[in-house]
DNA sequence: CAGTATCCCCGTGGATACTG
DNA sequence: CAGTATCCACGGGGATACTG
């Protein structure tokens, strides 16, 4: 799911708007492997199994611009980059932890994962 | 966004687990509406304008699969049906706060809403 | 009132091939 | 290595009409 910008424009409920920027596909375990530090692109790829390279990068993309990861490109052969948390989004912290927390609580009470 | 249920079989990220369950399109909003008590059908509805009536159904139904929301009908002409957060629901609590508080913040940082 | 049933469009995201 | 480009299938979700 990738999540519209202009949700909660009508809405006007700051869960949505956070919801908006963390909620993509894939973003919710990106931001959490950042929050344990730097990665390369390949790295994450190793993370995240299941992302194509194609959704990582728009993924990635997106959370670049809404200002939570800063990619840094290191002009070498073969190329490397990094992705990070920036200020911003170590801001995130309390909330992916608190996100963690409960997602453990729920996989201990609800068995229908595939 | 709807969101596969089979995501973290694979990454086994409890956060994913967490947005799967609650990083539904409208799940975040309705979470939060329903925290400040029990609503009806109708009256989520209003609070959710851009929300189809199908889709505030389909998402209502699957918090309700998933624990979180509990569905009361009443035998009535015309028929009322009450939705309200399971004990299970309420221990979101501090989650939809942290994303709430989060996303006032986000708000006064990011202009970007359409 | 609180939904369900149908039809249908189009955006999301997979697969594959290619590049600086 | 770290992407991009292109093509294409699928299903998410809107609009509309109908019902207990």
């Amino acid at each position: 799911m990738t999540r519209k910008r202009d949700d909660d424009s009508k809405t006007n409920c700051p869960v949505e708007s956070a919801l908006g920027v963390l909620g993509g596909r894939w973003k919710g375990v990106v931001l959490y492997w950042l929050l344990k530090g730097t990665h390369r692109f390949g790295e994450l790829r190793k993370r995240l199994p299941n992302c194509s390279a194609r959704m990582l990068t728009l993924q990635l993309r997106e959370l670049e611009e809404d200002g939570l990861v800063k990619r840094t490109v290191y002009p070498e052969v073969p190329p490397r980059v990094e992705y990070e948390l920036s200020a911003f989004g170590r801001s995130l912290e309390p909330v992916l932890r608190g996100l963690h927390d409960w997602g453990d609580k729920y996989k201990s009470r609800l068995r229908r994962a595939a």
